[in-house]
DNA sequence: CTCCTTGCAAAGGATTTGCACTAAC
DNA sequence: GTTAGTGCAAATCCTTTGCAAGGAG
């Protein structure tokens, strides 16, 4: 969705005054819920679906409603300040949006980062005459540490 | 999902009496439905979703339920007879379960098969400790030449 | 004749949307 | 005051499922 390279703004590392600049740059407002979501997301390496957003905000006693959370996330998806994760099972969203990689279990669906250096080489590859590339994306797929314990039982946890 | 490596089937590839062999060593029947929608995967190049596949068999006049149409590419991908793909819209299926990767056009939702070759080393990744890797995937995203034409207008064709 | 499959319709999960209301700016 | 954002419920999209009838082995 959002074009990607080195140096681009992840939101752990933005002061939110920034952040606040740029939503209002783009004339959106600094409100009451989009604090919250934002502070529920930084720092969190976990890729939470927008659900378990929703619940870990209202678990802390603060109320915003479902709509508002994906409104919110997708909102700031496309100012580029979190990244957006398909696969099997809901979006997942992720704070960090520099360049790298993701292991997705197939058993639980969590995500994890992979500390495999970006090749930005990639982003050179001709796909085809007329295809522009902006980004592309390594996702690995197997069991995490946890769920590889119990292959025998069925487990769905956080889809 | 499937493990996949070289020398695994590829849907194209396989004599229909092969795959029939396939499906009746699991137990599976082979049934007009599943003929037909092995018939109307084959050889297809454009990852289609169940809902395509399912409009394709009926505009060639058969009818196969929508129901059918996606419990038959589900046990397909179950069986390793084709790759189910994941993103942004509905799941797409692809009937070349060989190692290889893809593209996906962000304003359509198309995909390509990209022929960069398959990165063999990559499934060697460490990715922490307790991580079992089964297979990785690498998906360019971008636009394709029909979609950078039309950059302005809205299309959303094929989701 | 047994068990797997199908079709249909209903259910389900994930996500978006319409609308009246509230709150930034 | 304007205009964008919110909550809520309803709507939508994609997909799965329950169940009775049908068909493969």
């Amino acid at each position: 969705m959002q074009r990607r390279s080195l140096g681009q703004p992840r939101l752990d590392g933005i002061p939110q005054a920034v952040i606040m600049q740029m939503l209002i740059m783009n004339s959106l407002r600094w409100t009451r819920q989009r604090k919250l979501i934002l502070d529920a997301l930084r720092g969190r390496k976990d890729h939470p679906t927008a659900e378990q957003v929703y619940h870990d905000l209202r678990a802390k006693g603060t109320t915003v409603s479902l709509a508002t959370v994906y409104r919110t996330l997708r909102a700031l998806a496309r100012q580029g300040l979190v990244r957006e994760l398909h696969g099997e099972g809901p979006d997942r969203f992720d704070p960090d949006t520099s360049p790298h990689y993701h292991f997705r279990c197939t058993r639980c669906g969590h995500v994890f980062d992979v500390a495999v250096p970006y090749k930005d080489e990639l982003d050179q590859v001709v796909v085809g005459p007329g295809f522009v590339v902006s980004f592309h994306e390594i996702t690995w797929e197997g069991l995490c540490p946890s769920c590889r314990g119990r292959e025998g039982s069925q487990n769905d946890e956080g889809r």
